[in-house]
RNA sequence: GGCGGCGUGGCCAAGUGGUAAGGCAGGGGCCUGCAAAGCCCUGAUCCCCGGUUCGAAUCCGGGCGCCGCCUCCA
């Protein structure tokens, strides 16, 4: 088999894959934070790793995939007057924060199942984690990374060389810009916070005791602490948005490089770009989004979602407008359509025809997951003139543990799956006319069940009817 | 101010040195009593200018336009 090649944030370039410890692959995806509902642009991320994860599983590899919730109030901004986002959720919705989070990671769960993602060996919560949270602040402030202000206990991004490398910061210039609402003591603007202390006049519902006193975690920290746990001091790959790679993961390299004496800490670094809406990115902030049940309630399936975000690599921004889903989802009920035509065919499968449209399928996976090219090279498939159908079956079933279309369950979209005695009556009485040509009858049947909602296909093997 | 990305047919979008994947929509045809479904055929020289090269959408330089990060963010 040839070698995944996968595009490394940490080098800006594509690599061959190599896990540390031979065949088995550790990966860790940063997951949501739980205080509003992920919309099909955070999906985004998701998709990225699955993909990732298929890759790897075709590759023979064992994987461990860590997927952390953030259920834990990051601030709405860097300084003391920030607002705690999952508090404030909480307040807003007149429910508790754990409420709040519970909501949010179960729709989030669902909607991830709902699009084909498989689940994760290890889903982490940072609030069932805050122990593994506070022994790492306690490393870093052993190791001499840290340090003591009004504030909380912060990360001196002074003391580690390699800080702006990964993101290729200049800390210099960006200093002219200038920060919002930094925090009074902070010895450089680009130090974070490790461990935040609660204001003494404020009663949090996410609080806990720590050696520094009653707190919470800082906004990177579990992160690092979590992967620790799961994954060890050293691990293989670390997905996210591109949107993390300046702060968030900048700050994990830190934590984790600084703690455990380590480099790399990781050695792929996996990032998507993001989905665009009106002109501008989805975003939660800005209400400009859709959710999952958007698409369903328009009568969008959550793989013709799926079906959406293969058509364009993970690494571009790709464009959501109605016309682009829409276009996709008619794409996707076609697929589905010849794969469930082509299920139960029986044949001879000539491996010397199947093996060049594989090829170029696995080639296409390989070179850093360009489901694109993928999925046409799919389509192919589906259409070339040169296979019968149990090879383009045999193609079909196997590029679909990459593409996660559930190709294997399709329905054809015109078999009726339930039985209606009225409308199979009324089907009967058409065939009928049509037997005795009496073709203004059978028509005015047809619109009539049209009129219901219910089209009709006549094939060769009789009519078929369907709602919708 | 720093960093990153993009501009390919009507729409979405691959391709990153050898004369433009795929899907959707449109047009034409086959099939069908008619439809539907399906099948076949069909369209772009790649934002602009200059350069390198035998040859560039693809490399270099300069423009114009657009998105993102640097503050929670996929």
């Amino acid at each position: 088999m040839k070698p995944l090649v996968l595009y490394n944030t940490r080098t800006r370039s594509k690599e061959i894959f190599e896990p540390i410890e031979a065949g088995h692959a550790r990966v860790y995806t940063c997951g949501p934070t739980v205080y509003a509902p992920q919309h099909i642009g955070n999906l985004r991320s998701q998709l990225l790793a699955d993909l990732l994860k298929r890759a790897l599983l075709a590759q023979d590899y064992r994987v461990t995939h860590v997927i952390n919730i953030t259920d834990v109030g990051h601030l709405t901004d860097d300084a003391d007057a920030g607002e705690d986002k999952m508090e404030r959720a909480a307040a807003e919705r007149g429910k508790t924060a754990a409420e709040i989070a519970a909501q949010y990671t179960e729709q989030w769960l669902r909607d991830r199942e709902r699009m084909g993602c498989l689940a994760p060996e290890v889903l982490c919560k940072a609030t069932e984690h805050i122990a593994e949270q506070i022994a790492l602040v306690e490393a870093l402030e052993r190791n001499g990374f840290s340090y003591r202000i009004d504030d909380g206990i912060y990360f001196d991004t002074s003391k580690f060389s390699r800080y702006a490398e990964f993101a290729r910061l200049d800390l210099e210039a960006q200093l002219a810009e200038g920060r919002i609402g930094d925090v009074p003591g902070k010895r450089n603007p680009a130090d974070f916070a490790l461990w935040k202390f609660a204001a003494p006049d404020v009663r949090r519902q996410q609080e806990w005791d720590s050696p520094w006193g009653r707190g919470f975690p800082g906004w990177h920290i579990e992160c690092s602490a979590m992967s620790r746990r799961y994954l060890g001091d050293q691990f293989d790959i670390h997905t996210g948005g591109v949107d993390h790679i300046g702060v968030h993961h900048t700050n994990e390299i830190a934590q984790s490089e600084c703690a455990d004496g380590v480099h790399p800490w990781v050695r792929f670094w996996l990032h998507n770009e993001f989905l665009n809406f009106r002109g501008e990115k989805m975003a939660k902030s800005t209400g400009n989004l859709y959710v999952l049940d958007d698409l369903s309630d328009r009568g969008i399936a959550p793989l013709a979602f799926r079906y959406f975000s293969l058509q364009a690599h993970y690494r571009q921004q790709q464009t959501f407008t109605d016309e682009a889903i829409e276009s996709a989802a008619t794409g996707y009920d076609r697929l589905v359509n010849h794969a469930a035509e082509l299920r139960e065919a029986d044949g001879e499968r000539r491996a010397d025809k199947l093996e060049p449209l594989r090829e170029r399928f696995w080639d296409a996976v390989w070179d850093d997951l360009n489901a694109p090219r993928a999925l046409a090279v799919t389509w192919e498939a589906v259409r070339s003139e040169g296979l019968n159908p149990a090879e383009r079956w045999a193609l079909l079933s196997e590029f679909d543990a990459f593409l996660g279309l559930d190709l294997q369950n399709a329905t054809p979209r015109s078999q009726t799956t339930e039985s209606d005695p009225r409308i199979d009556g009324l089907l009967a009485e058409r065939e009928a006319a049509r037997a005795r040509r009496d073709f203004a009858e059978s028509d005015r049947i047809r619109d009539l069940l049209v009129e219901e909602g219910i089209s009709i296909e006549d094939t060769p093997d009789g009519p078929r009817w369907r709602r919708g």
